[in-house]
DNA sequence: ATTATCTATAGATCTATAGATAATGC
DNA sequence: ATTATCTATAGATCTATAGATAATGC
């Protein structure tokens, strides 16, 4: 059984699935009904339109990791804090990965698929960017402190969304997130530093996060 | 007008670009044979499936990078000589990467398309996965000399693979594939070393690539 | 009465083939 | 004579709509 309150929910669920899978435009509106136990015009009770179910499908996905690196962007401390600047980019790379990993579908695939590349979907592509550019920041902010190039967030960046493709090649590990996230730190020089910041950046999620069941490994 | 000496390549050169900017299932041969400027069905003289197409393209993609990371890893030298496993996986992630990066099309995408996952394209894969391999393995060896993770390779691989997302995205620089190559250094805690490393890695290349005119950058 | 599903279908594709015509190479 | 292109089309989709029927909520 597909889980979801509603009928749209299911629907939701099994376009994520063969979207994710097999394209957006290898994913017929017949298949989808099919995944369901519906009929494919039935679908159109519920969406106007195929590209309404992909626009529904993106805006889900970053929102909450958008979410949690405003919120975090925007509680800096003392500009000197190594570990406090160290913990927030840790944090973020740890939230935004862990739902990368963990979502029930590979729902990062479809930042590239093509079609998500189209005007409509420009809110989503907007979101996105927002993203990269608060990790930007909080690379920059850590880099001041630290030992480590400017490029810091744009590099962590990277990393995060390669967890998509690591996770469509059937190759995520229980703590590929939390891997992910020690590894941005080596980066900025503070493997001696790793346990006090890890600790640091759990606090941040347990005070701004608040979807501790995506967090698991 | 379209380069490539034959008809075939011309259509290669049309099926790149509309593949990598829409995706594979979005590109009707139709539009394929209007870039070439031919009729739709002249394209099957040349390629008995749309699919061939594709697996024309996979195949020249990896085929390069992978001959090159065979020879570079072909030929070790002194098990603690780490600047010269330093200087492997530096020169396998600069040429890699610059490949990807320099290349006519973002030909790297295609390996992302659900497409390419078919049975079909298995060798593709297999090859793409050797090379995943080899990553591994240099990045072992460099591990095991320097104050790194045994991981080094993967997350290079990583890196380097998202330098197609970054060029999808309209943010390559000129040196993004040096940077990249830089930044594993620096992973493995050489960040001292970085000069050296680079000079020594240049000089693999210049006897094993033969590929200059894609390293620009 | 409203909401959700169904059957049936219009209209627009899209891939690949058949067979005719043109261009090229000897 | 062979190679490359063309016109025309078969057959199989696929999205979205129209309108009928069933299920639900008051």
């Amino acid at each position: 059984m597909r889980p979801g309150a509603t009928a749209r929910d299911e629907i939701l669920d099994a376009a994520a699935e063969l979207f994710t899978s097999q394209g957006f435009a290898n994913t017929s509106t017949r298949a989808i009904a099919d995944a369901v136990g519906i009929r494919q015009s039935s679908l159109y009770h519920h969406f106007s339109t195929k590209d309404e179910l992909l626009g529904e499908l993106l805006g889900g996905t970053v929102s909450t990791s958008l979410a949690f690196a405003r919120t975090v962007n925007d509680h800096k401390g003392d500009d000197r804090d190594v570990l406090a600047a160290a913990a927030r980019l840790h944090a973020v790379v740890l939230f935004d990965g862990s739902q990368l990993c963990n979502s029930r579908w590979n729902l990062g695939v479809l930042y590239h698929l093509p079609e998500a590349r189209a005007r409509i979907f420009q809110p989503f592509m907007a979101a996105r960017n927002e993203l990269r550019t608060i990790y930007g920041e909080l690379g920059r902010e850590l880099a001041a402190v630290a030992r480590s190039d400017a490029s810091l967030g744009d590099t962590a960046f990277r990393l995060v969304e390669s967890l998509i493709n690591l996770r469509a090649d059937g190759l995520i590990a229980a703590d590929s997130a939390s891997t992910t996230a020690d590894t941005v730190l080596i980066l900025a020089g503070l493997r001696e530093e790793l346990p006090g910041v890890r600790a640091a950046g759990a606090e941040l999620i347990r005070r701004f996060g608040g979807l501790p069941e995506l967090m698991a490994g």
